[in-house]
DNA sequence: ATCCAGGATCTCC
DNA sequence: GGAGATCATGGA
C-alpha cells in the first residue's frame, strides 16, 4: 500500500490493501454519509473525515489527521494478514479475494458499544438510520447536516422514550442502561483497556443489550483485538456451508479461534462480506 | 402475510 | 447451563 501523509490530508493509492468502499461498506461501522457517488464523511466521536476518492485514489482530509491515520489502521500490513490466514487455510483464499481492500477499523469505543447494541437482531440500513438520527439529535453540530455522535453525558440525558421514538424498539431500555453502568468507574476506559480478552469479554457481557456477539464487535472493532470470532446469522450460514451441520453459536466461534487464533477477527470480516454479498445468488 | 436483520434476555427445566 | 419464547421496526 502506497500512502503519503501530509498535515491535513493522506493520499493512498488503492490496491489490495486498501479500499475505501470495502471497508465502510462491510458492516463495521455506521456513522458515515455518502454525499456523492465518490465521497465519503466519516464521524467517529467529534472527529470528521472527508473522503474523495475514484478508481486510483483515496484523499482522506481532516483536521485530525493522526487520528483517522490510526482510525483506518494504516500501520497494520494487510498484504501480511491475508497470507497468514491463506497458509493457515488455503480454501478461505476465495472468500478473502473478494474482500480485497478491508480494513479492520479502529473505533471509539463508546461509539462501538451503543452501535452494537443497535445492531442486534436489526439489518444495517435501519441500524445506520437510528444512529444518524441519534447524532442529529443529541450530538453536537459539527457543520451543516453532520453532527457528532454524542458524547456519554450528552447520551445519559436520553431517555428510554427518546430512543424508542428514533426506533430503537426494545432495544431502548439497554441503551439507557448501559449509559448509565458506562459512567461508572468500573467501566474506565483505560482501566478497561488494560483487561485481557477473556476478562474484557466478561466486562462486557455485563452491559444490558451486550451478549456474546456484541460483545465480540465491540472487543474487535473498538478494542483492536483480533482473537474473537463474532458470530451472527450470516457466520451461521457460512459455518453450515462448510461443514454441513448445526453448531451453537458459542461452538462456531470457538471452532473459528481455534483455527485462525490471533486472525480470527479479519478472518470473520472477510467470511462475513462474502457472505453477505453472495447470498443471494448462491441460494444458502 | 410471513420472514428476516451483524441477537439479547427472560423463563423454565 | 442449555433450549424456547419474546422482544420493535421496516423492508422484502
Amino acid at each position: 500500500m502506497k500512502l503519503q501523509k501530509e498535515k491535513n490530508k493522506i493520499v493512498i493509492t488503492n490496491d489490495l490493501d486498501f479500499n475505501i468502499i470495502q471497508t465502510l461498506e462491510c458492516g463495521q461501522v455506521f456513522s458515515f454519509i455518502k454525499p456523492s457517488d465518490n465521497s465519503y464523511v466519516v464521524i467517529s466521536t467529534n472527529k470528521i473525515a472527508n473522503i474523495t476518492y475514484d478508481d486510483s485514489t483515496t484523499i482522506i482530509e481532516s483536521n485530525d489527521i493522526d487520528y483517522f491515520y490510526n482510525y483506518f489502521d494504516l500501520n497494520t500490513d494487510y498484504n501480511k494478514i491475508k497470507k497468514e490466514i491463506i497458509s493457515i487455510n488455503p480454501n478461505v483464499s476465495k472468500y478473502l479475494g473478494f474482500g480485497d481492500g478491508i480494513r479492520i477499523l479502529k473505533q471509539d469505543i463508546y461509539q462501538t458499544i451503543i452501535s452494537f447494541i443497535v445492531s442486534a437482531n436489526n439489518n444495517i440500513k435501519r441500524i445506520k438510520g437510528i444512529l444518524f438520527r441519534l447524532s442529529s439529535e443529541y450530538g453536537s453540530k459539527i457543520s451543516e447536516g453532520i453532527y457528532a455522535f454524542p458524547t456519554l453525558e450528552q447520551l445519559s440525558k436520553v431517555t428510554s422514550e427518546d430512543y424508542a421514538r428514533l426506533g430503537a424498539g426494545y432495544r431502548s431500555d439497554y441503551l439507557v442502561k448501559t449509559i448509565n453502568s458506562l459512567k461508572t468507574t468500573e467501566y474506565d476506559i483505560n482501566f478497561l483497556k488494560s483487561l485481557s480478552t477473556i476478562k474484557l469479554r466478561e466486562k462486557l457481557l455485563s452491559l444490558s443489550g451486550v451478549g456474546p456477539k456484541v460483545a465480540d464487535c465491540i472487543l474487535l472493532f473498538g478494542f483492536g483485538r483480533t482473537d474473537v470470532f463474532p458470530v451472527d446469522t450470516w457466520i451461521r450460514k457460512t459455518y453450515y456451508l462448510f461443514e454441513q451441520k448445526k453448531l451453537s453459536d458459542k461452538d462456531i466461534s470457538n471452532y473459528f479461534v481455534n483455527i485462525y487464533g490471533t486472525y480470527s477477527g479479519y478472518a470473520q470480516q472477510y467470511l462475513f462480506n462474502y457472505m453477505i454479498n453472495h447470498s443471494k445468488e448462491e441460494s444458502f
